[in-house]
DNA sequence: CAAACAAGTGAATATTGATTCACTTGTTGT
DNA sequence: ACAACAAGTGAATCAATATTCACTTGTTTG
């Protein structure tokens, strides 16, 4: 007999795989995930497309891994705003203020993540992230309601309207920009910075109001 | 010389671009734009497949036009709660009334407008419904707040964040079904009357409190 | 009826990517 | 060096629909 795969050669081919889903990433923070076709991805990578293969069974396994990093880190972010230790108040503005600053600082990430169409398999991650942001929320709610820091509400459905209420004001069709989310669709222009500060003022307002009680 | 379209025959015409619309209104409701094929449509209408072409120039066109028809419909039954003649309060509930009872009684329709993803064209209606719905509730909001009904706020963005709020705690990813909207994605159960009826109340004070800014 | 044109037909074609697979190259251990 | 197997290749294939077009059928007028 003659061959064992040995540390170097499986190390070498995670590197690989590192390296595929580092190219996709790119792809997808530049152009969304419909830029990230597989042969595109391969070129980035500089292997052949059919070594994709050799490392995810399919596009949708690759592009749901891609999914999966990148809203890991966003979530942790907001999550771990609301877990500050001050008033139920300060936590929501706070996770507020997180959710919509990395959003309009990376536009197309935030709508890819978001909002684009994606294949069934990605679609339910993005599910299950939702809902993951939404509990967020809800703890926090409840935690104030307990508090009577907020009026009593119902606070899944809160939380739910709250998760709605940022990703469209920030990346849904009627956010005020969205760096070509869709080459079809006409372009809004950036908002400056100003603009974006008002932005997230408004929204840490609106969202302390709806589910608060009071301004 | 010898043939001259005739009232006849261009009301025949007419018919038969009635029924092709007719149809994929109906496999839009059912199955959302995904089960508007054209194939599928022709098949319903009775017709060839080339035939759509004699009357639409694409498939884009077409469904362009059923979304065009069944949102106009839905829009306008929402701007009529926001024209009563009350207080901005009853009319800002109103609508929300509105919008989420009629979501909630065709929720495939409602997704279907709302959320699915659709080509570029018919995605462009729908930016301008989205604008045209929320230009309802910022008029609402600007006249509430010169009256003093309503705490100062940017009325385009609560506007938008109000919309927002409703398409997905209606129809998005964490609404509490939406009876097969995609057929991979996991089965959540129907909701009963009671909480439907919960849900919209719940959904009227969160949109009351986020703009009025007091229960 | 026949000419002239519109409307209708549906099999063939076009398109857009994902996926496969027979083959080549690289690595390991004897 | 060679056997044995993994990793890599990329052109060919598949799949799912929209779209076309040469042809047939229906309608009108002289």
């Amino acid at each position: 007999m003659a061959y064992r795969p040995t540390e170097q050669t499986q190390s070498k081919k995670a590197g690989t795989r590192e390296r595929i889903l580092k190219e996709a990433r790119l792809l997808v923070m530049q152009g969304g995930f419909a830029a990230a076709a597989v042969a595109q991805v391969a070129r980035q990578s500089d292997i052949a497309t059919g070594t994709i293969y050799r490392h995810f069974p399919s596009k949708a396994e690759l592009v749901a891994e891609v999914f999966r990093h990148a809203t890991e880190f966003e979530l942790a972010a907001v999550i771990k705003a609301t877990l500050q230790d001050e008033s139920c108040r300060a936590r929501l503005l706070a996770a507020v203020e997180t959710f919509a600053d990395r959003a309009l600082r990376a536009p197309r990430l935030a709508y890819a993540l978001i909002a684009e169409p994606v294949d069934p398999l990605v679609e339910k991650e993005r599910l299950s992230y939702r809902f993951a942001y939404a509990e967020a929320f809800e703890d926090l709610i409840n935690e104030a309601m307990a508090a009577g820091e907020f009026v009593p509400q119902n606070a899944s459905i809160s939380a739910a309207a709250l998760v709605g209420m940022l990703s469209e004001s920030l990346v849904g069709p009627l956010a005020p920009q969205v760096e070509s989310y869709d080459e079809q669709i006409t372009q809004r222009e950036a908002l400056t910075e100003e603009e974006k500060r008002a932005l997230i003022e408004n929204l840490k307002a609106l969202a302390l109001r709806s589910v608060a009680g009071a301004l």
